[in-house]
DNA sequence: ATGGTAGGTACCCTA
Protein backbone atom coordinates (compact mmCIF):
# COMPACT_ATOMS: atom_id res chain seq x y z
CA UNK A 1 0.00 0.00 0.00
CA UNK A 2 1.55 3.23 -1.02
CA UNK A 3 0.53 6.50 1.19
CA UNK A 4 1.76 9.73 0.24
CA UNK A 5 1.47 13.31 1.92
CA UNK A 6 1.48 17.15 0.19
CA UNK A 7 1.34 19.86 0.68
CA UNK A 8 -0.22 21.11 -1.99
CA UNK A 9 -0.77 25.36 -1.37
CA UNK A 10 -4.19 25.15 -3.01
CA UNK A 11 -6.00 22.57 -4.41
CA UNK A 12 -7.85 24.38 -6.63
CA UNK A 13 -4.84 25.93 -8.67
CA UNK A 14 -2.86 22.85 -8.59
CA UNK A 15 -5.64 20.38 -9.67
CA UNK A 16 -3.74 19.55 -12.94
CA UNK A 17 -0.71 18.65 -10.88
CA UNK A 18 -2.68 16.92 -8.61
CA UNK A 19 -3.81 14.55 -10.85
CA UNK A 20 -0.14 14.68 -12.10
CA UNK A 21 0.62 13.16 -9.10
CA UNK A 22 -1.97 10.55 -8.85
CA UNK A 23 -0.77 9.00 -12.34
CA UNK A 24 2.71 9.20 -11.83
CA UNK A 25 2.96 7.96 -7.98
CA UNK A 26 -0.27 5.82 -8.13
CA UNK A 27 -0.55 6.02 -4.10
CA UNK A 28 -3.59 4.23 -2.46
CA UNK A 29 -4.19 6.90 0.10
CA UNK A 30 -2.85 10.66 -0.57
CA UNK A 31 -2.99 12.93 2.40
CA UNK A 32 -2.92 16.75 1.06
CA UNK A 33 -2.46 20.04 3.41
CA UNK A 34 -2.99 23.66 2.69
CA UNK A 35 -5.63 22.74 0.08
CA UNK A 36 -7.22 26.60 0.99
CA UNK A 37 -10.51 26.07 -0.07
CA UNK A 38 -13.84 25.75 1.88
CA UNK A 39 -14.94 21.96 1.18
CA UNK A 40 -18.16 23.11 -1.26
CA UNK A 41 -15.29 24.17 -3.67
CA UNK A 42 -13.24 21.19 -3.09
CA UNK A 43 -12.78 19.61 -7.13
CA UNK A 44 -13.88 16.27 -5.54
CA UNK A 45 -15.70 15.26 -9.43
CA UNK A 46 -12.13 15.34 -10.68
CA UNK A 47 -10.75 13.40 -7.42
CA UNK A 48 -13.14 10.58 -7.82
CA UNK A 49 -12.95 10.34 -11.80
CA UNK A 50 -9.41 9.86 -11.07
CA UNK A 51 -10.02 6.35 -8.89
CA UNK A 52 -10.01 8.11 -5.54
CA UNK A 53 -13.79 7.62 -4.47
CA UNK A 54 -13.57 7.56 -1.10
CA UNK A 55 -12.71 11.21 0.46
CA UNK A 56 -12.13 12.91 3.86
CA UNK A 57 -12.28 17.06 3.26
CA UNK A 58 -12.05 19.61 5.45
CA UNK A 59 -11.07 22.94 4.55
CA UNK A 60 -11.90 26.94 4.94
CA UNK A 61 -11.65 29.65 3.29
CA UNK A 62 -8.26 31.00 2.36
CA UNK A 63 -5.95 29.45 5.05
CA UNK A 64 -4.64 25.96 6.32
CA UNK A 65 -7.18 22.73 4.94
CA UNK A 66 -6.61 19.40 5.18
CA UNK A 67 -7.91 16.59 2.66
CA UNK A 68 -7.43 12.70 2.87
CA UNK A 69 -8.15 10.87 -0.18
CA UNK A 70 -8.25 7.45 -0.67
CA UNK A 71 -9.36 3.95 -3.21
CA UNK A 72 -9.85 2.50 -0.01
CA UNK A 73 -13.02 2.70 2.45
CA UNK A 74 -12.93 4.75 5.15
CA UNK A 75 -14.04 2.61 8.52
CA UNK A 76 -14.05 6.45 10.20
CA UNK A 77 -13.47 9.54 9.64
CA UNK A 78 -12.80 12.45 12.24
CA UNK A 79 -11.89 15.91 12.80
CA UNK A 80 -9.88 17.74 15.45
CA UNK A 81 -10.21 21.14 16.39
CA UNK A 82 -6.45 21.97 18.34
CA UNK A 83 -5.30 25.08 20.37
CA UNK A 84 -9.07 25.46 20.62
CA UNK A 85 -9.60 26.87 17.33
CA UNK A 86 -11.19 25.40 14.08
CA UNK A 87 -8.28 26.33 11.44
CA UNK A 88 -8.30 22.59 9.78
CA UNK A 89 -5.58 21.45 10.37
CA UNK A 90 -6.01 17.58 11.96
CA UNK A 91 -8.21 15.18 10.17
CA UNK A 92 -7.57 11.26 10.62
CA UNK A 93 -9.68 7.83 9.01
CA UNK A 94 -9.55 4.32 10.09
CA UNK A 95 -9.27 1.90 7.40
CA UNK A 96 -8.76 -2.02 7.20
CA UNK A 97 -5.68 -2.94 5.81
CA UNK A 98 -6.46 -6.07 3.65
CA UNK A 99 -3.11 -7.90 4.78
CA UNK A 100 -2.67 -7.11 8.50
CA UNK A 101 -6.35 -7.68 8.81
CA UNK A 102 -5.97 -5.26 11.40
CA UNK A 103 -7.50 -1.10 11.64
CA UNK A 104 -5.07 1.45 10.44
CA UNK A 105 -5.44 5.04 11.72
CA UNK A 106 -3.76 7.79 9.36
CA UNK A 107 -3.78 11.37 10.79
CA UNK A 108 -2.87 14.20 8.49
CA UNK A 109 -1.25 16.92 10.22
CA UNK A 110 -0.57 20.82 9.07
CA UNK A 111 1.14 21.98 12.05
CA UNK A 112 1.28 25.87 11.87
CA UNK A 113 4.22 27.32 10.27
CA UNK A 114 4.99 29.96 13.35
CA UNK A 115 5.74 33.27 11.96
CA UNK A 116 9.16 34.85 11.60
CA UNK A 117 10.12 35.57 15.35
CA UNK A 118 11.02 32.61 17.53
CA UNK A 119 9.59 33.87 20.45
CA UNK A 120 6.65 32.76 21.66
CA UNK A 121 6.38 36.14 23.87
CA UNK A 122 6.35 38.15 21.49
CA UNK A 123 5.28 36.06 18.29
CA UNK A 124 1.57 34.63 18.85
CA UNK A 125 2.05 32.33 15.56
CA UNK A 126 5.13 31.10 17.40
CA UNK A 127 3.18 30.47 20.92
CA UNK A 128 0.58 29.22 18.78
CA UNK A 129 2.96 26.58 17.13
CA UNK A 130 4.18 25.47 20.23
CA UNK A 131 1.09 24.80 21.99
CA UNK A 132 0.12 22.81 18.99
CA UNK A 133 2.24 20.36 19.27
CA UNK A 134 2.73 20.03 22.72
CA UNK A 135 -1.24 19.80 22.61
CA UNK A 136 -0.92 16.87 20.36
CA UNK A 137 1.35 15.17 22.43
CA UNK A 138 -0.79 15.11 25.32
CA UNK A 139 -3.77 14.07 22.96
CA UNK A 140 -1.38 10.90 21.17
CA UNK A 141 -0.87 10.02 24.84
CA UNK A 142 -3.71 10.02 26.20
CA UNK A 143 -5.58 8.30 23.70
CA UNK A 144 -3.30 6.21 21.59
CA UNK A 145 -1.29 3.38 22.57
CA UNK A 146 2.23 2.67 20.83
CA UNK A 147 0.90 -0.86 19.53
CA UNK A 148 -1.38 0.22 17.72
CA UNK A 149 -0.67 0.67 14.16
CA UNK A 150 -0.72 4.31 13.18
CA UNK A 151 0.61 6.39 10.86
CA UNK A 152 0.86 10.51 11.05
CA UNK A 153 1.73 12.51 8.48
CA UNK A 154 1.65 15.78 7.01
CA UNK A 155 3.34 18.94 6.90
CA UNK A 156 4.91 19.40 10.19
CA UNK A 157 6.52 22.62 9.85
CA UNK A 158 9.54 21.59 11.85
CA UNK A 159 13.14 20.41 10.38
CA UNK A 160 14.24 18.28 13.04
CA UNK A 161 17.95 16.93 11.94
CA UNK A 162 21.19 18.51 11.37
CA UNK A 163 20.99 17.47 7.50
CA UNK A 164 16.93 18.38 7.39
CA UNK A 165 18.35 21.75 6.65
CA UNK A 166 21.04 22.94 4.01
CA UNK A 167 22.89 24.80 7.13
CA UNK A 168 21.79 23.57 11.07
CA UNK A 169 24.88 26.49 12.08
CA UNK A 170 22.58 29.30 9.99
CA UNK A 171 18.96 28.15 10.95
CA UNK A 172 19.75 27.54 14.28
CA UNK A 173 17.63 30.77 14.73
CA UNK A 174 15.37 30.35 12.29
CA UNK A 175 11.61 29.08 12.63
CA UNK A 176 11.38 25.52 11.84
CA UNK A 177 14.86 24.50 12.97
CA UNK A 178 15.19 26.05 16.06
CA UNK A 179 15.76 24.07 19.74
CA UNK A 180 12.95 24.56 21.10
CA UNK A 181 10.79 23.15 18.21
CA UNK A 182 13.30 20.86 17.82
CA UNK A 183 13.09 19.48 21.35
CA UNK A 184 9.20 19.58 20.95
CA UNK A 185 8.76 17.81 18.66
CA UNK A 186 10.88 15.13 19.76
CA UNK A 187 8.71 14.96 22.75
CA UNK A 188 5.78 14.12 20.16
CA UNK A 189 7.94 11.62 18.63
CA UNK A 190 8.35 9.70 22.12
CA UNK A 191 4.48 9.94 22.83
CA UNK A 192 4.02 6.70 20.89
CA UNK A 193 7.69 5.97 19.81
CA UNK A 194 6.64 6.93 16.39
CA UNK A 195 9.38 5.73 13.50
CA UNK A 196 10.41 8.43 10.95
CA UNK A 197 9.60 6.67 7.95
CA UNK A 198 11.74 8.59 5.70
CA UNK A 199 14.78 8.53 8.22
CA UNK A 200 14.27 4.48 8.27
CA UNK A 201 15.46 5.06 4.76
CA UNK A 202 17.82 7.74 4.47
CA UNK A 203 20.65 7.73 6.53
CA UNK A 204 20.78 10.89 9.13
CA UNK A 205 24.22 12.40 7.76
CA UNK A 206 22.39 12.55 4.45
CA UNK A 207 20.77 15.66 3.27
CA UNK A 208 17.31 15.43 2.87
CA UNK A 209 14.45 17.91 1.94
CA UNK A 210 10.87 18.31 0.56
CA UNK A 211 10.32 22.23 0.72
CA UNK A 212 12.24 24.97 -0.97
CA UNK A 213 11.37 28.42 -0.78
CA UNK A 214 9.57 30.56 -3.44
CA UNK A 215 12.07 33.28 -3.01
CA UNK A 216 15.39 31.37 -4.18
CA UNK A 217 15.37 32.35 -7.60
CA UNK A 218 16.96 29.10 -8.90
CA UNK A 219 15.95 26.71 -5.58
CA UNK A 220 18.05 23.76 -7.57
CA UNK A 221 21.27 25.84 -8.36
CA UNK A 222 21.20 27.11 -4.39
CA UNK A 223 19.79 23.86 -2.69
CA UNK A 224 18.37 25.53 0.07
CA UNK A 225 15.73 23.21 1.33
CA UNK A 226 14.24 21.97 4.30
CA UNK A 227 12.68 18.24 5.38
CA UNK A 228 9.17 19.75 6.91
CA UNK A 229 7.44 17.75 5.44
CA UNK A 230 7.41 13.60 7.81
CA UNK A 231 4.80 10.22 7.99
CA UNK A 232 5.88 8.60 10.94
CA UNK A 233 4.22 4.86 11.83
CA UNK A 234 4.21 3.15 15.13
CA UNK A 235 6.41 0.49 15.75
CA UNK A 236 3.96 -2.39 14.23
CA UNK A 237 3.94 -0.56 10.68
CA UNK A 238 7.64 0.12 11.07
CA UNK A 239 8.89 -3.71 10.24
CA UNK A 240 6.22 -3.06 7.54
CA UNK A 241 8.25 -0.21 5.38
CA UNK A 242 8.76 -1.44 2.25
CA UNK A 243 10.50 1.96 0.08
CA UNK A 244 10.25 5.54 0.15
CA UNK A 245 10.09 8.27 -2.49
CA UNK A 246 10.59 12.34 -2.42
CA UNK A 247 9.41 13.85 -5.64
CA UNK A 248 11.65 16.14 -5.85
CA UNK A 249 11.12 16.48 -9.68
CA UNK A 250 7.68 17.69 -8.96
CA UNK A 251 9.52 21.39 -7.51
CA UNK A 252 10.50 21.59 -11.66
CA UNK A 253 7.13 21.53 -12.53
CA UNK A 254 5.17 24.57 -14.10
CA UNK A 255 3.69 26.23 -11.08
CA UNK A 256 4.82 24.27 -8.49
CA UNK A 257 4.05 23.85 -5.11
CA UNK A 258 7.28 24.83 -2.69
CA UNK A 259 6.58 21.48 -0.98
CA UNK A 260 6.90 18.14 -2.77
CA UNK A 261 5.10 15.20 -2.70
CA UNK A 262 6.33 12.40 0.01
CA UNK A 263 5.26 9.13 0.03
CA UNK A 264 6.04 5.04 1.63
CA UNK A 265 5.23 1.98 0.22
CA UNK A 266 4.05 -0.23 3.11
CA UNK A 267 3.01 -4.43 3.14
CA UNK A 268 -0.24 -4.08 4.93
C1' DA B 1 21.68 43.11 6.65
C1' DT B 2 18.06 42.90 3.68
C1' DG B 3 14.61 41.22 0.76
C1' DG B 4 13.43 38.08 -2.17
C1' DT B 5 8.11 34.94 -4.30
C1' DA B 6 3.57 32.78 -4.14
C1' DG B 7 -1.60 32.19 -3.11
C1' DG B 8 -6.03 33.96 -1.72
C1' DT B 9 -8.59 37.74 -1.00
C1' DA B 10 -9.91 42.19 -1.14
C1' DC B 11 -6.51 46.21 -0.80
C1' DC B 12 -3.39 42.73 3.38
C1' DC B 13 -2.96 38.35 5.37
C1' DT B 14 -0.06 33.94 5.65
C1' DA B 15 3.61 31.14 4.19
Amino acid sequence: MRILTWNINSVRLRLPLLKKVMRLCDPDIICLQETKTPDEFFPLGDVEEAGYAYTHIHGMKSYNGVAILSRIPFATQEIHHRVGRQDCRHVSVHFMAPKLKKTVQVHCLYIPAGGDEPDPKINDKFDHKLKFVDEMTRWFRKNHRPDQPLIALGDFNIAPLEHDVWSHKQLLGVVSHTPIEVEKLGRLQDSLGWHDAIRHFVPEEQKCYTWWSYRNQDWKKSNRGRRLDHIWVTKPLASRLKGHKILVEARDWKQPSDHVPVMIDLAI
